[in-house]
DNA sequence: TTGTTGATTTCGCAA
DNA sequence: TTGCGAAGTCAACAA
């Protein structure tokens, strides 16, 4: 039986379940379904174990943390107990997010549209960068916002450096290009219903030609 | 050793790990610190499981699923190998979520000023439902977003259903609240800017009052 | 330490 | 099945 009280009230029937604790402090309870633990506490954390009451195995974990969230474990039963440390993590590789498509694209901007060139990555404005900056064929100002999806919320980013971006004389007029690997539906229709152009980009495409000068051939 | 490949492709390189096989088949692999899972697969899928090779231990397991990703486990020794089966989950329960906090508002609508009553929840528009529309004692009409923790996307939500709502001349002129129970500097800023009132919440306050009519002792 | 953003987000609900 | 929005989101990175 497990209940959590902290950013919100949360509690576990009795039921058979796995307890890992782990070396960072952090415990979490996991049921036979589901990638994600059903209650946890995240670390730094303290564990205060209650030795079982006398003529019963119920033992009681009471996990704390700093801010003052509780998680209570009633252990009515112990059907297995490991300890292995695990030792060092090296680390997990990744490749594909976000941050290679933009860079994959800052080195082929003229998948972008013919003419373009690349001003600068991560070009500075006072509300946060804009992904790529570019020239379009006739020199005007282009920002674009790269995702691997594409939402709502990264049309709206993108519309508010472009208000901003705007209003610098020196830059106006700037156009506005929303790229991702997958375009939702209502991020497509409020990007167009803004004068945004929306592009579907390949990643594997992308990776297969890693620089526009073999576009040349 | 652990590679993952589908939406992204993800190495993990040699090292002692958890593995977890659950009942619905999902297969994940954590390490001795954080909350998620390293690598992993999620349900639906299928595990085959390829038997040691002669005078080694190593044995390969492949898991697969329906849209083509991969997870290939390289079990190079095993240190403990246990299978209990945990049986029926009985839920979690939750409470305190940004739905309760909506149905208290909602029950106690002069909490947003007085002489306010309900017109309804999920106050239907085209691009999703408003969640509260209230009139204030003058009898216009006012657009109320509730979050758990206010932050600019919830100030750009209500943005849009208040530029929609005003375009209607039966509600216009409509004016926007924007009510959590924390709410980021940032977002109070963009809503303020726009002539938008904020108001926290306090949701021990709005369980503590359930209904108006309290209110009146 | 605090804030911001991406994520194999995950998860639940509704159309 | 798909789409959309909330989440104790988590976790990495910058200020």
């Amino acid at each position: 039986m497990v209940d959590y009280a902290g950013r919100l009230t949360a509690h576990l029937p009795e039921a058979t379940r796995l307890i890992l604790v782990k070396a960072d402090g952090s415990v979490l309870v996991h049921a036979d379904v589901g990638s994600k633990a059903l209650n946890w506490m995240a670390p730094p954390c303290t564990l205060r174990e209650q030795d079982p009451v006398e003529d019963t195995d119920v033992s009681l974990w009471t996990i704390t943390n700093k801010p003052g969230e509780t998680l209570l474990i009633r252990m009515i039963e112990v059907l297995q107990d490991t300890e292995i440390p695990l030792g060092e993590e090296p680390g997990l590789i990744k490749d594909g997010v976000e941050a290679h498509l933009q860079a994959l694209l800052a080195e082929q901007v003229t998948v972008l549209g013919e003419g373009f060139s690349l001003v600068r990555r991560e070009f500075p404005t006072p509300i946060g960068p804009v992904d790529l900056m570019c020239r379009d064929a006739t020199g005007g100002s282009v920002a674009v916002e790269v995702k691997r999806r594409g939402e709502i919320d990264g049309v709206e980013q993108l519309t508010r450096y472009l208000d901003l971006l705007n209003r610098d004389v020196l830059l106006a007029p700037v156009t506005g290009v929303f790229a991702a690997q997958e375009i939702k539906p209502q991020a497509r229709t409020l990007a167009e219903d803004r004068g945004i152009r929306c592009l579907v980009l390949d990643y594997e495409d992308l990776r297969g030609l890693p620089t526009d000068s073999l576009r040349l051939f």
